[in-house]
RNA sequence: GCCUCGAUAGCUCAGCCUGGUAGAGCGAACGCCUCGUAAGCGUUAGGCCGCGGGAUCGAAUCCCGCUCGAGGCUCCA
């Protein structure tokens, strides 16, 4: 039997200098010292009878394991000295090249063959920084996980639930009068569809100076203006506020978990998950990529009795990171750095389980609208496994009836996933693509893994089930329904705009000639002491240019201030959503704004309140 | 990860095919106009034409490589 041989280690540091040629065929090379910082360096002994295969196989290995202490350079290093049954000079060194052959994601050195070299090095101190390995041909090592094997074992059975509760053949179902269902539907299932234009709300979200790329920073990672940063607070407030009313506490959990804590391990072997990974003194590092391990690991170290239960711990998550392959990522739809609410119910039994659950479909539904999204245009889904499926008939069919419309549903023989049942809300935008926002599910592993437990009515410990629920789904993509919805309405011919509480500016005060601007002023304060953000447009422009600035920020209301208006009580008021210049007394205004603001959040103005003395973001 | 496309002024882009003095609109600065519900006028500043190499008398333009970005596909426990 023929092996490579591979003593990986993970370095500070590696200098070497080639002494002298040790064989006849030793590589040509100008034998200066090379000097390599922060670098995976690979001795490898090439035995009798390697091949390309093994060459393969060996770099695929030694990627993978890279990949797992987070480091991109790698030195190959001949080193015969591993074995005692080695290939011939030649036949080591056409299989070191081709190992050492461009490969994404790595940058690969080679040391000379072949010469004698002296060497200092420096390892690394953190448990995966030294490991060895032997490849040999023919034996069956994928570098796939186990759990991505697995998962594409599972076995998924689609159909159509009507709100009476009946099950219909996806083939069979007359979809013409649910087409984002049938779009949703053939999008999961997974039926070709082809887009050649970007999403419209990219160019909204830059055109409104709410957010942008950022070159600088890893893709997906967008950053937020003053005017994004404003909406996206406005919606965690408005989030928050619903579920602390709902009975969950907020907490904070941190950002990085060490990846060889048991628990993560456990979790890992079965979810392979697209992580950021961060060293740090040896430790590896992961960014949490949701807020359960942070909330599990919390609940774990409280003493808990049933009495406790439901308890509900909820987080905000600014940010949780999962490095989505590049290609996925378009503008506020997915990213890799997002801010999740993430509220998870213990529950002491199924009963409790199935009660709490309820009430957070409730509270899902009532955020979603609040936020300015309507149910009709959101298509369900709900999966579940069939034994679930058959225990608990009556739960599944009231949340589908409660929905009052056709839902897309996911059968699984078996458990694969660590939840039994689970729903979500997605937005199937103009080009074909689904989002899901709100989602929950039925955890009744994890209580588990995590090794939490209550007291129960017999004084025995037990694991609670746990349920996962994000009333709204990623902020950022809350943001990308509301643009895009807006930009349908555009395209459809009617004005589009943001709801009125999430307008970074509410109202927008424009003097006819700078000698009116005192008087602005002064209205513009009398409207902002009311919790309304209002702002002023003091350059010397035409009004009709200031008119058409405000309409293009999508400002709601326009109030022009002229000879008319500084002597009378009435304001002439131009109303983005009818079109129409209407005549009302400030407190008119100001109720009418209230009116429509009600219940929501405000939050004060996020720039200056004077239109001169901001800077351009955007064209 | 794979495929395709792109990179020129602060922004959006033209010029490239067919090599020969770097262009427009918007924005900015300054000045004029003092204006009633979607763009008033003028002047000025602003460029390593992504980076590196090649062929050419000569490259933003042609060829090769690299980097970064975008879109699609796959994917999205």
């Amino acid at each position: 039997m023929q092996n490579m041989r591979i003593l990986q280690l993970h370095c500070d540091y590696i200098e070497f200098t080639p002494v002298k040629k040790e064989i006849k065929s030793a590589e040509e090379i100008d034998p200066q010292s090379k000097h390599f910082d922060e670098i995976v360096v690979a001795f490898v002994a090439v035995e009798d009878g390697d091949n390309s295969e093994v060459a393969k196989k060996a770099m695929n290995e030694i990627s993978e394991s890279m990949k797992k202490v987070g480091c991109g350079k790698l030195l190959l290093y001949p080193y015969a000295h591993l074995s005692s049954k080695l290939a011939s000079p030649s036949t080591a060194l056409s299989i070191l090249k081709e190992m050492g052959e461009k490969r994404d994601g790595l940058e690969i050195n080679r040391a000379p063959f072949g010469w004698t070299k002296s060497y200092k090095i420096q390892v690394k101190g953190h448990p995966l920084a030294e490991n060895s390995k032997t490849i040999s041909a023919g034996e069956e090592k994928e570098s796939t996980s186990e759990a991505l094997k697995a998962e594409s074992k599972i076995q998924s059975f689609w159909h159509i639930m009507t709100p009476d509760g009946k099950m219909h053949d996806i083939d069979k179902f007359n979809f013409a009068k649910y087409q984002s269902l049938e779009v949703l539907a053939k999008y999961e299932s997974a039926k070709k569809r082809s887009v050649d234009e970007p999403p419209p709300h990219v160019k909204l979200m830059k055109k409104l100076a709410i957010a942008d790329y950022e070159p600088a920073s890893d893709a997906g990672n967008m950053r937020f203006f003053p005017n994004g940063r404003l909406m996206k607070s406005l919606i965690e407030r408005y989030v928050t506020d619903k579920v602390v009313e709902y009975g969950g506490f907020e907490v904070e959990t941190p950002i990085m978990y060490d990846s060889h804590h048991p628990s993560m391990e456990s979790y890992f072997n079965r979810f392979p998950a697209r992580q950021y990974n961060v060293n740090s003194e040896g430790k590896q590092l992961f960014l949490r990529f949701a807020a359960c391990f942070g909330q599990f690991l919390m609940a774990k170290d409280f003493q808990m009795s049933y009495k406790n239960l439901p308890l509900r711990l909820y987080e905000l998550t600014r940010y949780s990171f999962r490095r989505e392959q590049s290609g996925e990522l378009v503008g506020l739809r997915r990213l890799r750095a997002f801010t999740m609410p993430d509220c998870h119910a213990m529950c002491k039994d199924m009963e409790q389980a199935k009660e709490e659950f309820r009430k957070r479909f409730d509270l899902s539904r009532q955020v979603i609208r609040g936020l300015g999204m309507n149910e009709s245009e959101f298509e369900m889904a709900i999966r579940f496994t069939e034994e679930f499926y058959n225990e608990n008939r009556p739960l599944v069919e009231e949340l589908v009836s409660k929905i009052g419309k056709p839902v897309l549903v996911e059968m699984w023989k078996e458990r694969f996933f660590y939840f039994v049942l689970k729903w979500e809300f997605n937005y199937v935008d103009s080009s074909g693509k689904a989002s899901a926002l709100s989602t929950d599910q039925i955890d009744v592993e994890n209580g588990k893994r995590y090794n939490i437990e209550f007291i129960d009515e017999n004084n025995k410990p037990q694991n609670p089930i746990i349920l996962h629920n994000s009333p709204s789904g990623a902020v950022e993509r809350v943001i990308y329904v509301l643009l895009e919805k807006a930009a349908k309405d555009q395209r459809e011919g009617r004005k589009p705009g943001l709801p009125l509480w999430l307008a970074p500016t509410q109202v927008r005060v424009i003097p006819v000639k700078p000698e009116f601007l005192d008087y602005c002023e002064k209205l513009a304060e009398k409207i902002s002491q009311n919790d309304i953000r209002v702002d002023l447009d003091d350059r010397n422009e035409s009004v009709g240019k200031s008119i058409r600035d405000a309409e293009t920020d999508w400002i709601r209301y326009i109030i022009v201030i002229g000879e008319k208006e500084v002597s009378a009580t009435k304001l002439s008021i131009r109303d983005r959503k009818t079109g129409t210049v209407k005549e009302l007394a400030v407190d008119e205004l100001v109720k009418e704004i209230k009116e429509e603001t009600n219940g929501m959040p405000f939050l004060r103005m996020n720039m200056s309140r004077y239109v001169s003395k901001r800077p351009q973001i955007m064209v």
